[in-house]
DNA sequence: TCTTGTATACCGACTAGTGAATGTACACAA
DNA sequence: TTGTGTACATTCACTAGTCGGTATACAAGA
């Protein structure tokens, strides 16, 4: 049984991300995905269980190198929460202009998948957003912002808003909108000037 | 050539619209389609000219009855438009809380066909979601609030945020906090009350 | 007789997954 | 140094079935 970091796993992991990203998971047969890495499919089968269990691979391999992203687009904005989290939207509508940006690909995975509510891709991509989701109200609340929960459930619902919206109408214009009202609703919770101090 | 009011085009698309909808255009053959509807594959390329042609269909179906059921929850909630677009939210969190819920299909369509932004089906989904918008933004505008096409454009985002987010959470809490927070942008849009008057 | 609509039967290409054999690296013994 | 056992890793060839789409025939109504 081949462990995680094994190279040649890597290397089917890194054909099957451009691949599925590309096409979506059901459009990409598994020969498809062996050939880009280079081996036969019984070789990829030696290596995960079914195209399911590489479809969750794919999709956890993406976790944590999305929240880095993520992470260094608000970190690398000067000024506070709102301009940092705008800077994030403002990053995506840059990278999703570009042709080969075809939406989040947990999210499309899910929408491929939603027949199958249980299936182990989901749960993953579940897992992805909530780790975001997360990590943006800890943001909030260490800035002092009131209700930070609420406030980065919002954020997320506006973020994953402009994703679809993007995918359907093919327009940056709806990511920057998010990113505005994001910022409305972050300064909604700046929390009142204290003239005591 | 066979008209769009025809009864046996019509038949096929009832049919395409379950089958499509539950477990998504990839996974549902033209086959079943056919079979579903109570004829063969023949006939139903007698009536249809592909696959995608039929999938269009199928949106653009939903068009107007999707609409229409938007804007009875709209109008049967009473009170300003706060609460009639947070009833909107809480009917889409009810009936996702069903089993067979399976997201918008419009979306998930869309997320389906990422990779071939031309495709006719897409085209339909962007037409219908631009539909709603304007449809929410003549109404935001008709009751008096500041920025009516901002306003509708968030209050969309955060629909789409929450069909999204639904599904791959299956918690319908996001679609409630998706509708809180459209219900403080549109309060944020009420124009200043004039004492002068 | 011409048009509209339907059915049977089929095509070539592709699908996920597998059986059986082969290759390879390394440990250990003679 | 040489031989051998073993577990890991890979390949070829295959199964059994599905896919979108079509060639052909036929039936009924105008």
């Amino acid at each position: 049984m081949p462990d995680a970091l094994n190279p040649t796993r890597k290397r089917i992991i890194d054909a099957a991300t451009k691949l599925f990203y590309a096409e979506g998971i059901g459009r990409v047969s598994v020969d498809a995905v062996a050939e880009k890495a280079g081996l036969t499919k019984r070789t990829l089968y030696y290596h995960f269980q079914s195209k399911d269990d590489l479809i969750a691979a794919y999709l956890d391999a993406r976790d944590q190198p999305n929240l880095k992203q993520m992470a260094g687009w608000f970190e690398s904005e000067e000024g506070g929460p709102d301009r940092k989290v705008q800077a994030i939207f403002s990053n995506l509508a840059r990278v999703a202009r570009h042709p080969k940006w075809k939406g989040c690909g947990f999210l499309r995975t899910a929408a491929e998948l939603a027949a199958m509510p249980g299936h182990p891709a989901i749960k993953v991509g579940a897992r992805h957003k909530a780790n975001f989701e997360s990590w943006l109200a800890d943001e909030m609340a260490n800035r002092g912002l009131l209700e930070p929960k609420t406030l980065a459930r919002e954020i997320v619902l506006l973020m994953d808003g402009a994703f679809s919206t993007m995918l359907i109408h093919r327009n940056a214009d709806y990511v920057e909108a998010a990113g505005h009202a994001a910022a409305v609703l972050i300064r909604s919770r700046v929390p009142p000037a204290d003239a005591a101090n």
